[in-house]
DNA sequence: CGGTTATGGAGGATTATCCTCCGCTTAATG
DNA sequence: CATTAAGCGGAGGATAATCCTCCATAACCG
């Protein structure tokens, strides 16, 4: 592949993120190219349908963020503060876009990613446990979850970069808030209706 | 107004803030109309125009949230709980489809909603710093970005009545995060990048 | 029961989005 | 530097989604 070409490829992933991100859903193909400076002939050509184009997105992100939970692993960062680096990092690599054009990943979806994405999880689990600031019964889900609602946009009408500092200042709080602790006050019982 | 008339515009409204969940933003008039089991005359008849409908919505949500804030207080609930029972509510009440279909609101709209909400959420935050778990320097931002990114539905592809579930449990963990503390872990330092 | 108010929904008008096609430009190679 | 294959741009017709009017019929209310 021309180098160009492999630029251009990447200009078009980032600038779909973006643009996923702003208007909170699928973007206008067209709008992809004009973002990113190109003609609409381009991205055609690098991504023939709907279906290429947002799985290749995926992919993207999918990528750089399990990369970064995976660095996070091995610079040995321990307890909370593993799960802690990996979900603020998540949230810089743009995981809220993920779901924001593609349901719940199921097992048949990018097996590789999936495995690796499984393996981390798991190890974060671990680690957050193992100094006893995270309860036991925390799940993946937790984690998961969390790491979808903290990366999506909050409100529209909100400064992409305000946006972001809220974001990351809720998910420290979340965090803080899953120590197990005696002096919570009265939560919510269930079921609500 | 007849009374058909009266139940068919409720009717409508309930339906057009399910939708805004559902499809994570405007949905098209014909669907409203469709899952009200009304005709798309009607639904046109009592909103004439893109506008009048989503204004309509918003005071709607607001009217309810609001409302059933000004209950909590009524009912003297004291400290935290006041603000966490708030919460709890208004996401019930949908306060989610607001911000998806209108941007913050600015002091010219609504100025009635907005002096009901302003009243409610500076007592709100003076019952939550008065038993010293609420930090003193937390803001009205707090609880109402909170509200927004708590009553925003989760992912595509869960059940709304999971989606609900989640957010609750987050948004517990969430509040929990609030009172002051000194054991938490290391908190992400600012600014990222 | 009569008069008035409200309803339904087919379908033409309007608007948004898609995506092909081909002459021109640029990177890679020797 | 010359050559050539790969890549690029974007106008504009095709397609699809959404809007919204109109009036014969139905439902309310006193």
């Amino acid at each position: 592949m021309r180098s160009d070409a492999l630029r251009n490829r990447e200009r078009l992933l980032d600038v779909a993120v973006a643009l996923i991100l702003e208007v909170g859903g699928e973007p206008t193909r067209d709008a992809i190219a004009d973002r990113a400076g190109l003609g609409i002939g381009t991205l055609y050509r690098h991504f023939p349908d709907r279906q290429s184009l947002l799985h290749a997105v995926v992919r993207h992100v999918l990528e750089r963020t399990i990369a970064a939970g995976e660095a996070v692993v091995a610079a040995r960062a321990e307890g909370m503060d593993a799960i802690r680096q990996y979900m603020h990092a998540a949230l810089e690599h743009g995981i809220g876009a993920v779901n924001m054009i593609h349901p719940l990943l199921d097992d048949t979806d990018w097996p590789d990613l999936r495995a690796r994405a499984d393996a981390l999880m798991s190890e974060l689990l671990t680690r957050g446990r193992s100094d006893h600031r995270l309860p036991d019964e925390l799940e993946v889900g937790d984690i998961v979850f969390a790491t979808i609602r903290f990366g999506r946009p909050l409100a529209i009408g909100l400064a992409p970069a305000d946006d972001r500092a809220i974001a990351h200042r809720q998910l420290d709080h979340y965090l803080d808030g899953l120590r197990p602790n005696t002096t919570a006050t009265q939560r919510r019982e269930q079921p609500p209706t």
